[in-house]
DNA sequence: ATTTGTCAATACGCATGCGTATGGAAAATG
DNA sequence: CATTTTCCATACGCATGCGTATTGACAAAT
């Protein structure tokens, strides 16, 4: 697990990089320093240079997801002008293997911590409201497109579990591609 | 939090039901015997008298935890014998703030322990094929109820979810009897 | 009434992991 | 060169929480 790097000395985002590493595959409560520092090929000792405490890496690494992944999904998703292949587009996106789905996975699970729980709240009532003003373009009143959205991305936070839960039966690409087509022809009309 | 008892000493099931309560609240992680302990007005020194180690509590409270859901879910769910009606009900029970929702919410995130991640596959996979079942008898073929109950099943957990990350915006019981009825109209057909 | 079994209190050892204190090496700066 | 800044290693203190050991109180059995 030690890093090969040739750069001469880190920054804090090398630390917030591999936080979210960890972050993705054992969650919050996994996220130990001196463990990460191994991973980096240093000690503690260099972890307390750059950041106050463990909570204050935790929050930058968040916030660094938070903004790498608003960024991703507006280049690739909302950039397209049609709604009902804006909306296509996305939960294909939904059903691919990227680490932002993994970290808000594991994130869900973690709420317990209220700085967790703030940037969940955040990410899921934006992706709520971009999936709502979708719905809205392709003719849905307020109300029900309001409904709707909430319906379409439960079904995408379901799936992040479905998928990790069952991930035996479930992960051929085969089958991951008919389910998403058949999500999609039926969360989006027409 | 002192539990004021009458009873004069502590049985295994004491202790499996209050694990219940702090996994369904604050998670696996959250189980520590000591508080557990002091919930139930005793001491450590009791608790190695009923179990040989914190996970063979878990492991027993969880065990405990599938066998009331099932129980509960055979009688008040599939013991409908119109498939239709059978579904409905299983959208609306799924809406209700039952324990057992949010334990299997927490236990989601938990899924980092093996045992955790045992029941939760046994419990999803019966669930799936309950559902599935379901929509076979209401026609659908083999492959098509397949992908429909991991459809209606995904929005069953992405639901525990969004309840729980916005409860702010989402817990007034009105908008929840009109989403699962959406729901339902959306996930049923006819 | 004595003994045995049941349940619990107290005290301890031990591991983990956070945060601090201090010193040192290498690189930038003058 | 000398010196300051940057980055990291080492060693320590401390809190939490598991598990063990020992003792005690009370009830049931004999």
């Amino acid at each position: 697990m030690t890093r090969t790097t040739k750069k001469k000395s880190l920054n804090p985002a090398d630390w917030e990089i591999a936080t979210l590493d960890v972050i993705a595959h054992q969650g919050v409560s996994a996220v130990a320093v001196e463990n990460i520092a191994k991973d980096l090929g240093v000690t503690k000792g260099s972890f307390y240079w750059h950041f106050t405490n463990r909570k204050d890496l935790i929050v930058a690494a968040l916030k660094r997801w938070q903004e790498d992944d608003r960024a991703v999904i507006k280049e690739k998703i909302w950039s397209i002008p049609d709604a009902h292949a804006r909306l296509k587009a996305w939960f294909l996106l939904s059903a691919q293997p990227l680490q932002s789905h993994l970290i808000y996975a594991t994130l869900l699970a973690d709420r317990q911590h209220d700085f967790v729980a703030k940037v969940l709240k955040e990410v899921t009532l934006e992706r709520l409201g971009y999936l709502q003003k979708s719905y809205q373009d392709i003719g849905y009143d307020e109300a029900r497109a309001k409904q709707q959205a909430l319906l379409s991305y439960s079904v995408y936070v379901g799936y992040l579990h479905m998928a990790k839960t069952l991930h035996g039966k479930f992960k051929d690409s085969e089958n991951i591609e008919n389910y998403a087509k058949y999500v999609a022809s039926q969360l989006i009309p027409g």
